[in-house]
DNA sequence: GAGCACTGC
């Protein structure tokens, strides 16, 4: 091991220029008081250390510290004052800010409440904070409320799919980026809120931002009607960015909905945790930005000399030679070699990159990072995704190995060559240039907004994806022949929290006469795995599995596992069970017949959803009772872009875009091989699979799909 | 006869 000590990981963060100091005084407090405390640890005070850092965490929870970019003439006129109303201030000054705050610097929970007490929201507005993860939300907004002293959902509150902890009284709201997004489709000017606060945009989820272009929208048309102007729009319209023109395009749409009335500016603020400023502020044409420290300690960098080809051992060989406070006994030390039995060693925990971000777990001294991630890829010519392993960025990296400075100082092992560590990306792909649009341009276009290629992303995805997404689109009737949105399936669509070609399997299962099922079956593909086979009884898993087996295929087999579901729990229920005690049974039974009880709630959470939404769209909605066929027939009506012929070799070739396939050993249907089939997922790990799939009459497809079969043929 | 990072409405 090479070791390079890296100093404060946070001047490797610091993106905001090499004149950026800690101007004020009680940054430069803060920094003695963390040397002090790195004398102690020195000397082996581990004690004193640990009840140091508690109550330098409670401190730091309302006393954080800020730098900022520039204006030196400004800093040197201005005293020490509070960060409070410093930050107060800059909101106040600028229409869109930039935070780049540093984890545990307390941006999320703190300044939220700053401009509450700041009247943000004196005439009634809402303060907005996105996170990309629901447990992010509920979690801060909780912490947040018990600050202020109030319950969950008055003044303080969250609002999550199938959870919304708000009231009238809620002026501070936490929620998940795609539900703003949601939101945003009844309000186009999101007009209740006064600040919207875009936490975690670093991580550029497909979310936050397709967020990011809308709100840029909404906060230039809010600005017009108000009669003020966003600097970024003065700035556009002078330096003539060739977008000008879609800009100005989408801003009518939105004006001309705006009609007369008169919304308040809305204010923007950004907040990121990496090396990503600069990109936000330029996007929202030259935004300012500022910066947050957080409170981090030491964590010394170590490299390797080689690339290694083995992580798997490279992380026990760093384990064992580098960190003498992991006691084993050695016997335990013999089975770690073994590798079987490491998740037994005390303290260690091997994590996903679920720990980079989500999950904070205490005592964290060490972080072993092998560099590499398994992300989602997906190929819009085929429509085939995958997961591949592909290196981290330069973020990730930072992110991983400030988990190990978050209670005192930290080391962490890179299981690369330092010079591997300079070629790494500095942040990572957006999700926007790596996954399916279809259900995004449908949102878009369901806003006004028809020029998607046009459309304003901080990143834009390709075009290729683009028209795809669209193609798709256009053969399921969500869009006209000049690409708008169809009334009306498009609207119809737009509205339902759903896969697009789910939304339009449920629109016509109104003419099926089968909506019943198609409710089922769309809630129950909308989750994952719903069977659970344990390794050590796969064959009690698959006989539990055989009583719900559909030979028609796997449509009908979760249709049959979601109704057993309910008849069971409808039995429990007519014995004057309470809701807590049929839900124990429920899991009991889940349990008995190999079912995942996480996915089956969520089946019925979501099949309570739409039918909610079905049964307020004036569609019908009916059994088919024991005509299985016309289920079948809806589902090649709904499916027909995932139809596949079988071949003399037993593979299957897609229809759509000639792929060789293969059906996936968990389908019911991977021995019986009927001749034609739909399917809903195609994922590529060794070979294309197919999963999720029902037998289909071939002579279906060009009957109910002639806008695309018929014209083959 | 496979192999499943992580989210979200």
């Amino acid at each position: 091991m090479e070791k390079r000590e890296r100093g404060r990981e946070r001047e490797t963060l610091d993106v905001t220029s090499d004149s950026v100091e800690a101007n004020d005084g009680e940054a430069r407090q803060r920094w003695r008081s963390e040397a002090a405390i790195e004398t102690r640890d020195s000397n082996g005070e581990a004690r004193q250390r640990r009840e140091q850092t508690i109550e330098r965490e409670k401190e730091s929870e309302r006393d954080f510290a800020m730098r900022e970019r520039g204006d030196e003439e400004e800093k040197k006129k201005s005293p020490k004052v509070s960060l409070e109303k410093r930050l107060v201030e800059e909101v106040r000054k600028h229409e869109t800010l930039i935070i780049v705050g540093e984890t545990g610097s307390g941006k999320t929970t703190q300044l939220p409440q700053f401009l509450f007490n700041a009247g943000f929201c004196c005439n009634g507005e809402v303060i907005g904070i996105t996170e990309p993860r629901r447990v992010a939300a509920v979690s801060v907004a909780k912490r947040v409320a018990e600050e202020c002293s109030v319950e969950v959902g008055q003044k303080v509150g969250y609002s999550i799919r199938f959870d919304d902890m708000t009231s009238s009284s809620t002026r501070i709201k936490y929620m998940t980026d795609g539900l703003l997004l949601r939101e945003a489709l009844l309000d186009p000017y999101l007009s209740r809120y006064s600040v919207i606060i875009i936490d975690e945009a670093h991580e550029r989820t497909l979310h936050t931002d397709v967020l990011l272009g809308l709100l840029k929208n909404v906060q230039l048309t809010r600005s017009h009607t108000s009669g003020q102007l966003c600097n970024y729009g003065n700035m556009k319209a002078n330096s003539g960015i060739i977008c000008m023109n879609e800009n100005n395009a989408q801003r009518s749409s939105l004006q001309k909905r705006c009609q007369n009335t008169k919304y308040p500016p809305l204010k923007l603020i950004i907040m990121s945790a990496s090396l990503d400023a600069k990109g936000f502020s330029e996007y929202f044409g030259g935004a300012r930005a500022v910066h947050v420290q957080g409170r981090q300690y030491p964590i010394e960098i170590f490299y390797t000399h080689h690339p290694e080809s083995d992580y798997i051992d490279a992380v026990l060989i760093t384990i064992f030679q580098d960190m003498d406070e992991v006691e084993l006994e050695g016997p335990l030390k013999e089975k770690a070699w073994r590798r079987t039995h490491l998740h037994r060693l005390w303290g260690v925990i091997l994590a996903t990159n679920i720990a980079e971000t989500s999950v904070t777990i205490p005592g964290i001294k060490y972080v072993i990072d092998p560099g590499l991630v398994k992300v989602r890829s997906y190929n819009p010519c085929t429509g085939i995704e995958s997961l591949v392993i592909v290196p981290i960025s330069k973020g990730q990296a930072l992110q991983r190995s400030g988990r190990a400075g978050r209670e005192g100082p930290g080391k962490c092992y890179r299981l690369y060559p330092e010079v591997e560590f300079g070629k790494l990306l500095n942040s990572t792909v957006p999700e926007i240039k790596r996954c399916n649009l279809s259900n995004i341009i449908l949102q878009l276009k369901a806003l006004g907004i028809d020029d998607i290629i046009g459309f304003d992303f901080m990143e834009k995805p390709s075009r290729a994806s683009i028209a795809k997404s669209l193609e798709e689109l256009f053969l399921l009737g969500a869009l006209t022949d000049d690409y708008k949105l169809s009334d009306p399936v498009g609207k119809q669509m737009t509205g339902l929290p759903l896969d697009p070609i789910y939304s339009k399997a449920l629109i016509l299962a109104s003419d099926f006469n089968c909506m019943e099922e198609m409710l089922i079956t769309v809630a129950m593909l909308s989750v994952e795995s719903i069977f659970y086979a344990p390794q050590e009884k796969l064959e009690e898993a698959r006989g539990a599995r055989i009583k719900f087996s559909s030979i028609e295929g796997d449509h009908q087999t979760l249709l049959n596992v979601y109704r057993a579901a309910s008849e069971f729990l409808e039995k429990i229920k007519t014995t004057g069970s309470k809701d807590k005690i049929a839900g124990k049974s429920l899991f009991k039974w889940c349990r008995d017949n190999f079912i995942n009880s996480r996915s089956l709630r969520q089946a019925r959470d979501i099949h309570s959803q739409i039918r909610g939404q079905i049964e307020n769209m004036s569609l019908r909605v009916a059994s088919c009772g024991d005509d299985m066929v016309q289920f079948r027939r809806c589902l090649a009506a709904s499916f027909f872009l995932n139809a596949a012929l079988k071949q003399p070799d037993g593979s299957y070739r897609t229809l759509t875009s000639s792929q060789t396939v293969q059906i996936h050993p968990s389908s019911v249907l991977f021995r019986s091989k009927p001749d034609c089939i739909i399917f809903n997922e195609l994922v590529r790990t060794n070979v294309n699979y197919i999963r999720n799939i029902t037998r289909i009459d071939p002579l279906w497809l060009a009957e109910l799909a002639p806008q695309y079969y018929a014209a083959q043929d």
